[in-house]
DNA sequence: CTGAAAGCGCTAACAC
DNA sequence: GTGTTAGCGCTTTCAG
């Protein structure tokens, strides 16, 4: 292993002026600075970790809480960790994988392992809220918990959303529409995005006279028969609006005929999917960079808003 | 922060009786360790991470490479993590997320910000291999590279899969066989898997004097006009194996018109597509937990296998 | 513009 | 059975 005091050795300089080179954290001469870059080069010395963050106070790890548990769209999860990491890596920091629970959290946290946390699949009374309070760690939600003032947060508007495919479908003349949303155990532990969307939808539906409701829907071919039955049961729904990304092509088929759909997933996802009358897109890596940058900021002492909500855009078929 | 001396100070013992007491590397009276016990729980002292890798040389880290590009199979993704992480956990270890590049093993490594490497997504001539040669840090690939004897590798075994279906497919009378699989970037790139899939089939077809053909397949709603076309000109064709969960709940109703289908993906999706002749089951979290294992026997110094394969079973649609 | 040296919090000899 | 102490490799004062 090659350390700072060989590459101070080869350079012919002390071993601080190697690490002030490194960080640029004060004026070296030109000559020295050469000098140093090459035998760094030449040794490919590259710092220990455990040592610099000993010394620094500071880990360059963010440790991101994925969700591993049933019901969640993997499809999405993968696209945000896959924003998180690259953002991360682009400023230097790593990402540790946490588990899912409570435990996770306070194993990284106290042992200094990371220097700020993100958390994925929040849900809206998450009881890992007052854990995090005490940690006092900087750390972003990737979701909305009900009344959160005090933390911060990053997430697609899905309350928007809902009132927007709501609003379309209205354009669109319908007068019953219908929510496909979630599996049954997400709705029930009341996951922040499943809920606002609800909230959303529902209000608007209110707000146009019409009437809506809401259906969970399992992400798999037995989404079929929670449809057949939904609309058997109703024929007069007309609009609906779809969130459920690994139900979506088992029942593509027989949802679109003679109805208006509008698909709320990533765009990738809904193009595959023909027949639909619009669809709103999840910019799921985009909630990844956005929740990374808010971390970073915060790890650089900038001020910023609590909450941070990506606008939804309708993808209208027709215009295509 | 409450280091060791802080719990040394309120036992009234030395640093290094504390150090011991959490290593148990030395025989410590019953009295002072539980004294030090007390210390530790009342003050929530838990050791700093980077202290303790600095002074021991190693991190409880490994490095995970996981595949966030196209054409992969999200599911199965998630799933080998999971287990991974899972695994890694129970050993105390926890999992940096490394991106997919060349530099992100060698920075990683070269920082030693990782004990060891796990490394996903491999291609049949993976040019990582020669990067982790000359890192010389235990890792095991979760794939198997062709003529790789140095390395240690887990995976499924793709090819006796391959072989499998088509010994089924010879057994219910079909002549005439086709295997739908990955997308064609993954192919073309020559994952690992892919291959190996391609080769039993076609070696198992070739033994059994079988017409076999082999064709890509988007992993969306494209894969519809894929399996139109195939069909279409070949109408004969009526024995299937089918390797890609993403296309599958798009196809799975034209495909089985008067054929059997074998479809190859995790056991909960398989159950989620009526009407398929059988199943193999492709035990993604296993190959993570495998994996995982593997990596940590080699920490531990064990010596064991170079190459392990999970074998393939088939799920008979008759028996259940 | 550059060096010397004091820690960062822990492990693991080396003492007794 | 327990204490003392020399590092681990780096950052950052303090001193020129």
């Amino acid at each position: 292993m090659t350390t700072i005091a060989d590459v101070a050795n080869a350079a012919g300089v002390s071993i601080s002026t190697v690490s002030y080179v490194m960080s640029g954290k004060r004026t070296i001469s030109q000559e020295t600075k050469e000098r140093v870059e090459r035998a760094i080069a030449e040794l490919r010395y590259s710092p220990h970790a455990s040592a610099r963050s000993l010394a620094s106070r500071s880990t360059s790890v963010i440790g991101l809480q994925a969700p591993l548990r049933s019901g969640v769209d993997v499809h999405v999860v993968m696209e945000i960790v896959t924003g998180v990491v690259r953002e991360a890596r682009e400023h230097a920091y790593d990402i540790l994988l946490l588990t899912g629970d409570d435990a996770g959290l306070t194993l990284a946290a106290r042992a200094s392992r990371v220097d700020a946390l993100l958390v994925m699949d929040v849900e809206s009374d998450d009881p890992r809220l007052a854990t995090l309070e005490q940690l006092e760690m900087p750390s972003v939600l990737i979701g909305l918990p009900t009344g959160a003032e005090s933390v911060y947060c990053v997430d697609f508007d899905f309350e928007a959303a809902g009132r927007l495919a709501v609003e379309r479908l209205v354009a669109l003349g319908h007068s019953r529409v219908a929510l496909f949303g979630a599996p049954a155990e997400v709705l029930a532990r009341h996951t922040s995005y499943a809920d606002r969307l609800v909230r959303g939808f529902l209000t608007a539906c209110e707000a146009h006279g019409l009437e809506g409701t809401v259906h969970a829907c399992p992400s798999n071919a037995e989404a079929t028969s929670v449809v057949d039955e939904v609309l058997a049961a109703d024929p007069e729904v007309t609009g609906i609006l779809f969130h459920n990304e690994g139900a979506l092509p088992h029942v593509a088929a027989r949802l679109v005929e003679g109805r208006d759909v509008i698909a709320l997933c990533p765009a990738d996802v809904a193009q595959s999917v023909s027949g639909l009358a619009d669809s709103i897109d999840v910019p799921a890596e985009e909630i990844g960079v956005t929740a990374t940058r808010a971390v970073l900021a915060l790890l650089g002492g900038e001020k910023q808003s609590h909450v941070q909500l990506l606008p939804p855009n309708l993808n209208s078929a027709t215009q295509a």
